[in-house]
DNA sequence: CGAGACAA
DNA sequence: TTGTCTCGG
């Protein structure tokens, strides 16, 4: 998923506390697909309710925007519209990977091998209308704003973020900075460790920030340069170039200035090229938002957690408890003295 | 992932 | 208090 020329660019590792009072226009897509991949029970089974429903994603919701607002964040959720027609054949890959990594994931359990079940059950999560729809419902109880983009979630978040609306953009991928986004958080999470699943290997997952004019300059390029080496890598839009990998592009595109002469000299061509290009420099976004953050409505959040999904009503208690006492990130106090 | 329990 | 592990839904 997304384009894989993270390792070119230059990441600055950041505290949670950092950021606040900054707006992070979250990419939810991405968001919520890390929440169902990752919040999983040992034999890699989502949590659900006592009707079957997944709430990996609930649970994600919940406490990462308790401890984002508790920091002094101001989070809004952008969600896909509809995908370019250049993606139809990355959605049907992943319609693809995702049923194959359901047999395995069923096979692997039957044989029981553990680790490889656990691995493709990961692989098969998808981020379906029930999940989406969930999502919302919680962020209006969380007093949470969002949005729907027109088409790329993170086209919107970059043209958020350009407009000067948003701060940051929330991501695990860089797609964002190909559509002009100015700064790109990851790993949004508070710091700590995190168990390697299978091994006892421990991490630390920190956020990082990547700005886009450092990046580029340290790299001495312009961002159609970056764009161009994107393309030679591949995106979710374009195939890319054989055994080209992030550092390979940006030595040709170094060399010969822009994607076009390196295809002109290599004699290779790109399908649709123009329109992929066109695709990051102007996708369609949207004005069509209010970024308002207002108190957790308590009530409706305990009855759609608690009654609907079988959340304890003590964790989700506590939750709203943060939520609240951050809620507006300042402002919402402020006004009390007005 | 993040909270909570429990150990050190 | 800090680290390690399990459970949550």
């Amino acid at each position: 998923m997304g384009t894989d020329i993270g390792d070119l660019l230059k990441k600055r590792p950041v505290e949670l506390s950092g950021l606040s009072s900054k707006v992070i226009a979250i990419d939810a897509y991405n968001t919520l697909y890390q929440f169902l991949s990752i919040i999983r029970q040992r034999d890699g089974t989502p949590l659900k309710d006592s009707n079957g429903n997944i709430t990996s994603h609930l649970s994600g919701i919940l406490y990462r925007m308790a401890s984002l607002m508790e920091a002094g964040i101001k989070p809004v959720f952008v969600f896909d519209g509809k995908p370019p027609a250049i993606k139809s054949r990355t959605i049907e890959k992943r319609a693809e990977v995702r049923e194959n990594a359901m047999i395995r994931s069923a096979e692997a359990r039957e044989k029981g091998l553990a680790e490889e079940a656990y691995k493709y059950a990961q692989a098969s999560s998808k981020v379906d209308a029930t999940i989406v729809g969930d999502s919302k419902k919680l962020l209006s109880g969380l007093g949470i704003p969002f949005m729907d983009a027109p088409s790329e979630g993170e086209a919107q978040a970059a043209y958020m973020v350009k407009k000067g609306d948003a701060d940051l953009i929330g991501s695990q991928d860089y797609d964002s900075l190909l559509f002009g986004a100015l700064s790109v958080v990851r790993n949004l999470t508070v710091s700590g460790k995190r168990k390697l699943p299978g091994k006892n290997i421990y991490v630390d997952v920190k956020p990082e920030v990547i700005d886009l004019e450092e990046s580029l300059s340290e790299l001495g390029i312009t961002h159609e340069q970056l764009i161009d080496i994107a393309l030679c890598v591949g995106t979710d839009y374009n195939k890319g170039l054989a055994n080209i990998g992030p550092k390979k592009a940006l030595k040709l595109v170094r060399e010969y200035g822009s994607i076009e002469k390196v295809l002109l000299a290599k004699e290779i061509e790109i399908t649709d090229l123009e329109s992929v290009k066109a695709f990051f420099t102007d996708p369609p976004v949207s004005d069509d938002y209010e970024l308002k953050w207002s108190k957790p409505k308590n009530e409706a959040v305990i009855e759609f957690l608690c009654e609907e999904h079988d959340f304890s009503n003590d964790r989700v208690i506590k939750a709203l408890e943060r939520l609240e006492a951050s809620a507006g990130g300042g402002q919402q106090t402020l006004d009390q003295w007005f």
